[in-house]
DNA sequence: AAAAAAC
């Protein structure tokens, strides 16, 4: 917990970074050529330094995009079998040879084994919770879920980890995790991944979409090809992955998460966003970076400066991918993916995840995919059955009392008369600074995050948040999608969102990894567009309407953006909405408004009414 | 209309 970026940044500052990729030799007019950035595939980094490590084969090399074969896809799929433990020098699939050093050998490669271990953190912060029944995930409360694929040739499930065949490092650190077997969005995914399919994935908040994505990436990096990294100025460093999200705090949190799954695979992983010093960030990218987390803004602003190049981009994760590619981030998403120079669609590996996935997200999101898998896991009706939804009507005028009571109770339940940790969602900035102010003065302890807040703010604000230190957190959207906090007892919605999705991820931080949560939203006549979508999910979720929310329901009207069509699944993949449009072959006729789709004509998969989500 | 995301 202790941990920030900048101090993980600080103590890996102090060490040495080893030959391999430390391409800049300080003065920017010195010789290139000695120190070209030979690219030094992770499965030879930990070596003893006399293995002789980073001669590439000759001739793959870099061939262009063309070579961005995607781990598994050329030998991979034939025999997943490992490269025996020692160094040959074929090249190709397994010509790295030489698995990655198992967790005693520290010796070799860029980091010596000055690794900072990602995993101690993590068993401090915990303790102060001294829960019992807190460590690992509640596998029963994913037992039955219901499970929709579409796409061609979707590779097979698996049960267990064991199965899938990840590699020693890998395996290791998800012992370490404590993840017994995969959750069911895993168990579907990451065969599909393996098998280098693109894939569209909607499941469920908490149910472990990060390591989904993440196992994959740093299994394929492992055993891909080792490449040479076209040398385009000293500085510019050239990631095999991409990870987007659409906040900090969220690619915060997912780096971390694959800084874990990566511990001592030779795989390295940095993170970049804005609100931070640039100057940290592109030292930790000089010493090495196969896996590049991000934000938009931050990498856009890297790729301009031409500190980064995508041109090896092999892997392509877009995390709370819905929101990545809606009115606001969808230009910055295109010039990253379309104008800089990744590879295209069909050459890169490109994976979508999010818990909502609107049809017309769907339709926009096909652009970047090629032949891709859809893959819904959900429970039968909905997300969240571990998550009691109520909802009240409240005047805006009372909400402030009307929270109060609701905290008072909740202290007067709590463990020790200690406040359960309580996130409220509201509207607006402003809103929040002025709630939280209020909370404050009335005796309890608030903090907020929000954008108008320096990121040093919004950190120390989720931080204490997490720790217990101030248990009622004031939020805007910027913490509705994606942070995993652990303990979160009540989501407060406050103000209701405009859109049923944001409500479904704003819920969605309680409830997590199968543990029980409750959600209460303030309603009153300010969201009754709102009203239907959300007496509809709350009965497939099989929570109690009230009454009142049923006649608003009834009363207003049923389309609108927030209307979902029923179903078992809260989604399905839009290729397999309307009536001529099952082939693979002709999906992309979708956007043409003759093709059923897209007409303002009723389909539950058009444009303007009927858009249509998935979640859970 | 608001929120987020670079400097």
């Amino acid at each position: 917990m202790r941990t920030s970026w900048a101090d993980l940044a600080a103590n890996s500052a102090a060490e040495n970074s080893g030959p391999a990729f430390s391409a800049n030799n300080a003065g920017t007019g010195s010789t290139v050529a000695p120190s070209r950035p030979v690219y030094v595939p992770p499965h030879l980094r930990n070596r003893q330094p006399s293995a002789e490590a980073p001669v590439p084969a000759p001739a793959p090399a870099y061939s262009g995009p063309s070579s961005g074969s995607v781990g598994s896809s050329a030998a991979g799929n034939s025999g997943s079998r490992w490269p025996a433990p020692r160094n040959d020098h074929r090249s190709g699939y397994g010509g790295g040879g030489g698995r990655p050093g198992g967790w005693g050998n520290r010796s070799g490669g860029w980091d010596r084994g000055r690794e900072v271990n990602p995993f101690e953190e993590e068993d401090n912060a915990e303790e102060a919770f001294n829960e019992q029944e807190n460590t690992g995930i509640n596998f029963d409360a994913y037992e039955d879920i219901p499970v929709e694929t579409s796409g061609e040739n979707v590779p097979p499930p698996v049960n267990t980890f064991a199965e899938i065949d990840l590699g020693d490092a890998l395996n290791q650190n998800i012992r370490r995790c404590k993840y017994v077997k995969p959750t069911p969005v895993q168990r579907h995914a990451i065969p599909i991944s393996l098998g280098g399919r693109d894939l569209m994935a909607c499941a469920q908040t908490g149910s472990g979409k990060t390591a989904a994505f993440c196992f994959p990436i740093i299994s394929g990096i492992m055993r891909g090809q080792p490449v040479q990294r076209p040398p385009r100025g000293v500085r510019t460093v050239y990631p095999l992955a991409l990870v987007l999200s659409p906040t900090r705090e969220l690619s915060m949190q997912i780096h971390e998460e694959a800084r874990k799954f990566s511990f001592q695979t030779g795989v390295k992983v940095v993170v970049a966003y804005g609100g931070a010093p640039i100057n940290q960030q592109l030292r930790d990218l000089e010493r090495g970076v196969d896996i590049l987390v991000a934000t938009p803004g931050r990498l856009v602003d890297l790729l301009e400066r031409a500190r980064v190049s995508l041109q090896m981009i092999r892997y392509l994760a877009l995390d709370e991918a819905d929101r990545m590619l809606d009115m606001g981030f969808e230009p910055q998403i295109r010039k990253i993916v379309e104008q800089m120079d990744m590879p295209p669609p069909g050459v890169r590996q490109t994976m979508l995840f999010s818990a909502t996935f609107p049809k017309e997200i769907q339709r926009l999101a096909s652009d970047f995919l090629s032949n891709y898998i859809f893959l819904a896991v959900g429970r039968v009706g909905s997300s969240t059955d571990l998550i009691v939804q109520r909802v009240e009507y409240v005047q805006e005028s009372d909400k402030r009392s009307h929270l109060m009571d609701l905290l008072h109770a909740q202290r007067a339940n709590g463990v020790q008369g200690k406040q359960a940790l309580t996130l409220v969602f509201v509207e607006t900035k402003k809103g929040a600074d002025s709630l939280e102010h209020w909370l404050c003065l009335n005796g309890f302890p608030a903090t907020t995050i929000h954008g108008d807040r320096s990121q040093q703010e919004r950190e120390l604000a989720l931080r204490s948040f997490k720790s217990g230190n101030t248990p009622i957190l004031v939020a805007t959207d910027v913490a509705a999608r994606g942070l995993d906090i652990p303990h979160v007892a009540h989501v407060v919605n406050f103000d209701l969102p405009n859109d049923i999705d944001d409500y479904v991820h704003r819920i969605g931080r309680t409830g997590r990894a199968g543990k029980k949560g409750l959600a209460t939203a303030f309603f009153n006549d300010n969201n009754s567009s709102l009203a239907r979508a959300l007496a509809d999910l709350m009965q497939e979720a099989n929570q109690e309407v009230p009454a009142w929310l049923s006649r608003y329901a009834a009363r207003s009207y049923g389309g609108g953006r927030n209307r979902r069509s029923g179903g078992r699944f809260g989604s399905r993949d839009f290729r397999r909405e309307g009536s001529f449009n099952r082939g693979s072959s002709d999906y992309y006729s979708a956007g043409n408004s003759s093709g059923g789709y897209g007409g303002s004509g009723g389909y539950a998969g058009g444009y303007g009414p009927g858009v249509t989500s998935a979640w859970d």
